[in-house]
Order: C-alpha cells, then sequence, then structure tokens
DNA sequence: GTCTATAATTTGATAGAC
DNA sequence: GTCTATCAAATTATAGAC
C-alpha cells in the first residue's frame, strides 16, 4: 500500500462520512488530490475494490485506536469516549454505521466487510464488560455489549443529523451509569 | 392525494428500504407501477419533492400505529415490539434511520422531516416511559427515551445487515428490563 | 503512475402531443 | 394524467500514449 493509495482511502472516507457511499465518485476524489479519475482505477480497478479498502482499513483503525479492553481501567467507557470523540471530531456518523445503512444495495464483499467490523467491535465490547464487571452473567455481558454498540452507532447517526454531540453524551451518560 | 400519488410514495418507501435515498430512481418507480417516468414528475416534480412526501408519509404511518401511550399497559413495550414486527415484516432497517445515515448529502427539507421524526418518536417515548414507570425522575426518562430510540434504530440498521433478527430481539429483551 | 480521450449507462428533468 | 422524445450532466470503467 503506496502513499497515493492510502490518500484515495482517506479522501473517500471523508467523502463516506458526508453522505454514504453513493457520496463519493471517483472523479471527486481525483479533484480532491489533484489528479485524475482514470489514475484511481490504476490503484483501485472498480469502486467495489475501494470500498472493501476503505471498510477495511477504518475497521484497523478502528480497532487499533481502541487497544485491548485490559489496557484500560474501565474499557466500555473508553470505548463510549471513542465515539464522543469521533462526533466532535468530524461532527459526522461512524462511517460503518453509514455504509450499513445502504448494505442492501452494496456489493457483497463490502457487507461482508462491515459484519466484520461489527463482529469485533461486539467481541471487544464483550470482553471490556466481563473485564469491567467480572460478576455479571455471560448473557447479561453479551447482551449489554450488542446493545451498547447499537445505542452508539444509532445514537452517532441522529446526533450527527440533529449536529449535536450532546444528545450523544446523553446516551453515554445512561449507559455508563448501567454498568455498575 | 391521489392513488397514483400514493402508490409512487409506496414504491419509494419499499426502495428506500433496499438501500436508502440514492437506491430509487423516477424510472425504476415507474418500472414498478407499469407507467413512465414522466408521469411521476406530474405528480412529484423533483426528487426532493418525493422524497419529502416518503419521509412525511412514513412519520405519520408510524406514529399512527403507535397511537397514544395510554393505549397500552406497558407503551414501551410496545414500542419496542413494533421495531421487531417492521423487521420481521421488511427485513430492512428503519426508512427515517436509513435516510439519516445518508443526511450529509439529502436536501435540507428532508433533513428537517427527519428531525421531526426523531422529535416525535422520542417525545412519545418519554411519554410511554412516565406511564409506565411513574417514579422515575424527569431525568432518567429523557436519557431513557433517547437511548431506548437509539439503540432501536441502531439495532435494527445492524440486524437487517446481519439478518438476524435475532440480534434487535436480544436488545428488546434487554431494554424491557431496565423499565422496572 | 498519470495522463487524454472516450465508451456505455444512468439519472433528474423538461417540452409538447394526446 | 400519461405518453414520446429528448437533453444535459454525472457515473463507472477502459484503451492506449507518455
Amino acid at each position: 500500500m503506496n502513499q497515493r493509495a492510502s490518500d484515495i482511502i482517506d479522501s473517500a472516507i471523508q467523502m463516506i462520512r458526508e453522505g454514504g457511499y453513493h457520496a463519493f465518485s471517483f472523479r471527486q476524489i481525483a479533484a480532491d488530490l489533484g489528479i485524475k479519475s482514470a489514475s484511481i482505477h490504476y490503484h483501485f480497478p472498480s469502486k467495489e475494490d475501494l470500498g472493501v479498502a476503505v471498510t477495511q482499513r477504518y475497521t484497523e483503525d478502528f480497532l487499533k485506536s481502541l487497544g485491548s479492553p485490559s489496557d484500560h481501567k474501565k474499557p466500555a467507557h473508553f470505548y463510549i469516549q471513542t465515539f464522543q470523540d469521533s462526533l466532535e471530531k468530524y461532527a459526522a456518523a461512524c462511517v460503518c454505521g453509514i455504509l450499513a445503512a445502504e448494505a442492501g444495495r452494496l456489493p457483497l464483499v463490502i457487507r461482508e466487510t462491515l459484519t466484520d467490523f461489527t463482529t469485533r467491535n461486539i467481541a471487544w465490547l464483550e470482553e471490556a464488560l466481563s473485564y469491567q464487571c467480572p460478576d455479571w452473567p455471560k448473557k447479561k455481558v453479551k447482551e449489554t455489549a450488542l446493545s451498547t454498540f447499537s445505542a452508539l452507532e444509532g445514537g452517532m447517526t441522529f446526533a450527527a443529523l440533529a449536529s449535536n454531540p450532546a444528545h450523544l453524551k446523553q446516551i453515554g451518560a445512561w449507559l455508563k451509569k448501567l454498568y455498575q
């Protein structure tokens, strides 16, 4: 993966944040980077290829930024903070949440990488909650992990719609009370 | 609003369920109804006009189907069941949740109707929780309403992605335990 | 690696006949 | 209200020169 390919992915991610898979075109990315759309096809033959690269990169970066649950004293709190920080920084919803909403019209390979994002996030949260709430039964851990992920993804989407980060903060505060 | 206009809206709603605002075109709807795209422009001059009509109709139908919170013994439970039923029936996420994810590239008027959907749903849930959990402080009611809405919207989106209604059922079960 | 040029398709939209 | 015909623009993608 060279620098140009990496820049193309970055540009696509930013455009997806602004409105989804159909909100980025090769020409727009080309204009953004000061090159021509044919050059993008050299790095990513089809839009599907670029879409897969985007979701994979986003997933890897997201999970890398989380580190290991055991790196944090209250990992579930840290997870919530990550969503809030991202909303503040980009004033947009989660890239994989945006793409998930369009899933029905996305190539199968992209849907599969979205499923991978989901699986790994929920697995991380389950480990986080097991660590943070050691006396919880496994079923409660699983349900809470799934619900936490869903509340943050949905909350981020609607907070971005309302341009209101406080919306997501309220949800975060509410969730944290449940981890006691 | 005549029958043809109503049918056009229905068709557009179904296509949005399959992949969002950019997943429906006037030509596709025309083919679906056995007419020509120019006829759709007669009923809805622009795509934006149709988009507004879709979100307004969806919002009205959704809230009408909820009735009044006081119509139900446990209105918050009923609200959750409504989301589960819709997922089972259409195997797709909430139309306004899908559109909210694309909000950055939607006309302002459509974003405003999406905000209206959000506001009215949360207001309904606040009334439901006040009714169902009369001893809760107002702040808890507000936070729980917002979080319930977000968890169901996000849960529905990712349950649809995974083609797994059980995903949403787990979230519903988890939420109901909190209303006691 | 990047360019020019271009193909093939789709899209939102309009004019005007019936 | 619906049609035919058409437009202008945008899109994904490819061929081939440099």
